[in-house]
DNA sequence: TAATTAATGTAACAATGTTGCAAAAGTAAT
DNA sequence: ATTACTTTTGCAACATTGTTACATTAATTA
């Protein structure tokens, strides 16, 4: 059977999603990594956390592609929640308690939902 | 001064999108020229036209950039509806009679809203 | 029709992401 | 601790998407 393994990749990596207060960015992570590992390890790690369900992805408003941890998924895995992409540091953040609402177009059969504010967030305001 | 110039590059790919009911592509829209101008023509040819605020720019759930025509911009260009992304035929779709309502979080200024939802389209049902 | 300059084609480059394959490193059993 | 197994990694190569510089082409105006 295919059992995962612990690797120190994977542990740092992890690490920095998860005690990131803001969405980060596979560069932003190679960065922060200064060489521990290769460029492809890192989309290779992050394909295992996004499986794993411990973190989620986020494509931004300008196409840039993030990653945050799922911090309100332990019980049940859904990220209905709006992401907040600041104009101006490039931030995106997870506004996990604020859930938007909408009439239904009708023949529409909605699954998924991909809501993202742009603006100044509070540390730029 | 500097002024625009018709060409056919121009006239052929602002039809093409106006004209289509659903978001094209890059690549989209280059398959559809089937050779007409280059690559890179059709890059300018789109900014141009987002400029002129002839169609505007849609990042797709899945990070894919599309272009859609303005409909219902002629009195006052504001893109603030939702976009339908279908997941079989990955075709997006302007639903721009669907206004969201959400609660705003404190100290965080809104100029722009990106609001996408994920599922299946009334052709795919 | 000629002059002006916007728009195009070409080539080169950068960023992002994927794949195949051999080497390295976890994991479990001895 | 050593071995065997197989996941994970590094490397190289490649694909896609997008940008830029520069010479050429072509749309507009006089």
């Amino acid at each position: 059977m295919k059992t995962a393994r612990n690797t120190t990749a994977k542990t740092e990596i992890q690490a920095l999603i998860v005690s990131s207060s803001v969405a980060l960015s596979h560069s932003e992570i190679q960065k922060s990594l200064e060489g521990l590992c290769d460029r492809v390890t890192i989309y290779r790690v992050l394909e295992r956390l996004l499986v794993e369900g411990i973190i989620h992805k986020i494509v931004n408003v300008d196409g840039v592609v993030k990653y945050a941890g799922c911090h309100s998924c332990s019980v049940k895995h859904s990220h209905n929640h709006i992401h907040f992409s600041c104009q101006k540091c490039k931030s995106v953040t997870c506004l996990e308690d604020v859930q938007p609402s909408y009439k239904l177009p009708k023949n529409y059969k909605v699954s998924e939902m991909n809501f993202t504010l742009s603006g100044l967030c509070p540390q730029c305001l």
